[in-house]
DNA sequence: GTACAGAATATGAACGTTCAAATGAACGTT
DNA sequence: AACGTTCATTTGAACGTTCATATTCTGTAC
């Protein structure tokens, strides 16, 4: 009885003192606690944890007691008590492209976007790289199972894609930028590719324009497959003869592509609108233009993709399609943050509308 | 006593049964914890954790048995508790560079490069975005706070920068891509521009090449000062008169650029031999000699910087100076991993050599 | 004043791991 | 045969949070 008495008034200053001197050793860089902090505010600890979590439980001069407290102490909680107690991890992984190959200006932009959006949703992005799809999707399973990731971002994609059902059979939340056409279902983000092209071309149609060139990859995609089909359904509709469309398949080389940008060029019924796959590959019909004192943008049209930094540069810049990709990573946030919220939520496909950059290349 | 014997005979299996039936109804995806293994495997707790972390203390045929377990139950450590109780997070933060403006392809090369350099000592890369460098100097010391991170990368250093002193006041691990001239001392990985330039010089010399240009940026800062540098010392050696140098400040536009050089073309003492701050600056030269007849490689020489994808692309390949970016990303690792193992270990700096690329261009 | 309901706050337990210390087994030494 | 020593393994505690539940406070109605 006395000794409870003794421990309030006496022994909890002393005990107060005695914590504080305890942790003054290593307190320069320690962070404090969620305890600290309620014993500066003379509170307990999960006063201070609904101040943070579920404020309108909390008195509001308690709240402001305790903000004051975690702003003298600097107090930011610690991730990791939180995560292991909740099983959460506001962690997103995401592959990080192979580097090289092909100017992936599109790739970069995204991952920046990407991270802004998920840090809106609380999260943030975890990278990991891997060389092969096996690796990426042993990877996805091995996040999942250290709880280190709550959720998964990827892109890329391909017809079948193998990475949706084991990610599906783990039931962890994800969303891929491309679709997985023939996969299982699944939420996505993609840009309209047929949209794009079909942009282009009825603004060159707009222009006077009659003749085109469509220039694609190497390697036709499923990707490139829609953005010519773009072309050839609005070439159709202005009924234009297929005849007076143009498919050149780039190389990945400038020279070669300059060839068959010349040989074009020189057939009698030479082009005036060109609508390329890459701006980079814009730049090279640009350059062969000027060359012969074609003047873009008046004697011919030149029509990029991707609305990469190299459009800008291009000399007064380059017309472009542009996809929108702040607003897919925003997409992209939000059905992963769908997921979160329900786990048992509708797969959502969301198809974006790319937009055409005017410049004065077209 | 005897019960004692009952707990073993028929109670051990009994509270086997008994636990996994009790787990059964979340198992399917439930992640099993080192408490199961060890269950499973007929050892403790601790020995699991000794298997993974210290094998050496623990007998062959033990680390077998547990490891089968793993394998059969598919144990992957929780990262969360792990942390937790270590106080560590393997996780390393870096600010991916602001989207737009120039085309940064080694700033995406270096993130593909770091990503994979972090992994082999056993890490990850946590990224974040920031608009400003207070709001990124605020995020490290939040990351920290939160026990977020382990360490910091960052680059786009620059004169002075402000970075280095609250990571050092905080005690924080970190090392950067660029010197930070003037700043407090810390650990740095550079790549010497005066080298990289000094290397296309005595290349071009070696050539016959006895006029020169240097294309350099618009807004001058440190780096290019110091390419610039080697420029001329490169050319002061050879004795060639400092008039036969002329230096280029390149705007963002292709057209003023491209102006520019075919000014410097017209000029009587024209420079044969074409050195660039960016690949992408160095097509707009190839351009500008092709239109005249000049062919680069035979008449002319053109030098690129970086080794950017669009090198490769520019017929047969332009001549350029690559930075060493996977060196750049594994020595940062090395020296992360150092300030980890030995928090008081002297900063080092460590400056890297560029290579030329030699392809047809020059 | 007392009883009661509801709001505000406090307490004990748990998340899954590793650390520190304790126990048990194996093994030569004297 | 008893005794340290070393090696292998186990046990209790702790990391910092949140959840579930218990307690205390506050104001209102009788």
């Amino acid at each position: 009885m006395n000794d409870d008495v003794l421990e309030r008034s006496d022994g909890a200053p002393l005990g107060h003192l005695e914590v504080a001197t305890e942790r003054r050793e290593r307190f320069v860089h320690a962070t404090p606690t969620i305890e600290d902090v309620g014993r500066h505010a003379g509170v307990s600890r999960q006063t201070v944890s609904n101040v943070l979590n579920a404020p309108h439980r909390v008195r509001p001069e308690t709240i402001e007691r305790v903000q004051l407290a975690i702003n003298t102490l600097g107090y930011r909680a610690n991730h990791h008590a939180r995560n292991l107690r909740t099983g959460t991890s506001r962690a997103i992984a995401y592959r990080i492209p192979p580097v090289g190959g092909h100017l992936n200006s599109v790739m970069d932009t995204f991952l920046h976007e990407l991270t802004e959006a998920v840090e809106a949703i609380g999260c943030h992005i975890l990278l990991f790289a891997s060389n092969d799809l096996d690796g990426e999707i042993a990877r996805y399973w091995e996040l999942s199972a250290q709880s280190a990731a709550d959720g998964v971002v990827f892109s890329s994609t391909e017809r079948e894609d193998r990475r949706p059902a084991p990610l599906l059979e783990r039931r962890m939340p994800f969303v891929s930028f491309g679709r997985t056409w023939g996969s299982a279902e699944h939420s996505w983000v993609d840009v309209d590719g047929r949209a794009g092209t079909r942009l282009a071309i009825n603004h060159l149609l707009a222009n006077g324009h009659r003749r085109f060139a469509w220039l694609g990859p190497r390697n036709p995609g499923v990707v490139n497959d829609e953005r010519e089909q773009g072309v050839r359904s609005a070439i159709a509709a202005a009924a234009i003869p297929a005849a007076d469309l143009h498919i050149v398949s780039l190389q990945d080389d400038a020279v070669a592509d300059r060839r068959a940008i010349a040989d074009l060029l020189d057939s009698p019924d030479a082009p005036t609108a060109w609508v390329s796959m890459s701006d980079l590959q814009a730049l090279t019909v640009l350059g062969e233009l000027e060359a012969r004192g074609i003047v873009p943008g008046r004697d011919a049209a030149v029509i990029g993709f991707d609305d990469s930094p190299v459009a800008a540069y291009a000399g007064g810049g380059l017309t472009t399609i542009r996809q929108p990709i702040t607003a897919v990573a925003q997409t992209i946030a939000q059905l992963l943050s769908a997921q979160f919220a329900d786990p048992n939520s509708e797969p959502r496909g969301v198809l974006l509308e790319p937009e055409l950059i005017v410049r004065r290349t077209g």
